[in-house]
DNA sequence: TGGTTTCGTCCGACCATTTGGTAGGTCACC
DNA sequence: GGTGACCTACCAAATGGTCGGACGAAACCA
């Protein structure tokens, strides 16, 4: 597991990842503006002056969450990725291990999708920046995928399985079957929606 | 277009449908906690003391807006599914209404969709229980469709598809492709992903 | 060993601002 | 002169954030 952020002065962080990870999870349950910092608090077992020693403000309690998010799909996601030159296996990987991560850790992925508009312009470009590296290693091997196997048009099918990945975490708690059988399913129908041509398919198209 | 629910009293309620449509755009924007009675106010051209002529409350005007966009669901996508008996069809009927409705009018669809966590636990059971009737419809049709011509988890598959619909709208800004090809593109790829079947996608399952 | 100073951790009380919401009045028009 | 449409002024509550200090353990010193 990546570290978050070091608070200003802390040389065992322990608990300050902890504080970290329990925020995200209830920043992910009631949103960032419905969180007040004495939810937090209560959720790290503080008061609200208490936490406020180891965060410097809300915002960069957010922005600190995001930051490992961006981190883990860097590592979890790119990585793999990008260490394969066939644009097949490339997308394949990627949507692997995205979904991988929204059912491993599924809280600070939310924060980091659902609460992009929450930051102060400043951070929101970083972590924007961040983002597109991730967005565009993906339309870059559907591009090359989609222009010899398909019809589809690179945005559209970009959009698609990007949004089909960061929904994950939404559903996946109301299914029996276990996460493999999800990674697995989820990955078999990105590939499948990019390349597949049933006769049903064409019909509607 | 269907009516948004009357508000207290107003014969003539072009006006009420007006500021309902406008504060479903800036809500979509900026999130129901981040946006106050003051911005909502302003974006309808009125003092906050004018908009609660029109308004009940803050709740009472995102549960008019979720009630609109329910309203929509069930005439634009239901009701045309439903009149199918083929399943795939079904299917491929309820998935071409849904995108329909994300791109035409995506802000009460996203409102109803990002905000439920927003509504209080009496408004929320009652937009919940209409959702579902939507959700069932779905799973219901894949089920049988996955059972005779897939291997698909019904659960898996039935999440899936609903996140990538729901999710059109995030990124159809950024396209330079027309509403119906996002449209029909959207569509065969969500009926590949439940029914097609690469030599590539099956190598990764 | 016993006292005292230091330092990291955390609390309670407080503050300025913003929030959702209300009350009373104004003004045009029938 | 009554009524619908709207505004100004205001309120109580909640919010993000601050500050001085308390408490305990380690470090230091005698």
């Amino acid at each position: 597991m990546a570290s978050f952020p070091k608070p200003p002065t802390l040389n065992d962080d322990r608990r300050a990842v902890d504080i970290y990870r329990r925020a995200a999870v209830i920043l992910r349950e009631r949103g960032f503006d419905a969180t007040s910092m004495g939810d937090i608090a209560d959720a790290v077992d503080l008061t609200k002056g208490g936490l406020y020693y180891y965060i410097k403000g809300k915002q960069a309690l957010l922005f600190a969450i995001m930051c490992f998010a961006l981190e883990q799909v860097e590592n979890q996601v790119l990585k793999p990725a990008l260490e394969v030159d066939d644009a097949e296996t490339r997308v394949a990987r990627w949507v692997e291990g995205h979904t991988i991560l929204m059912l491993d850790d599924p809280a600070p992925m939310m924060v980091l999708y659902n609460e992009l508009e929450a930051l102060k312009p400043e951070h929101r470009l970083r972590v924007d920046e961040r983002l597109n590296v991730s967005t565009n290693t993906l339309r870059d091997a559907i591009e090359v995928l989609v222009a010899e196997r398909s019809t589809l048009d690179v945005d559209i099918a970009t959009g698609a399985i990007r949004t089909l990945v960061e929904g994950v975490a939404n559903w996946s708690g109301g299914v029996r079957a276990d996460h493999d059988a999800i990674v697995r399913q989820v990955t078999r129908m990105a590939m499948d929606a990019l390349l597949g041509h049933t006769e049903a398919a064409r019909a509607v198209a």
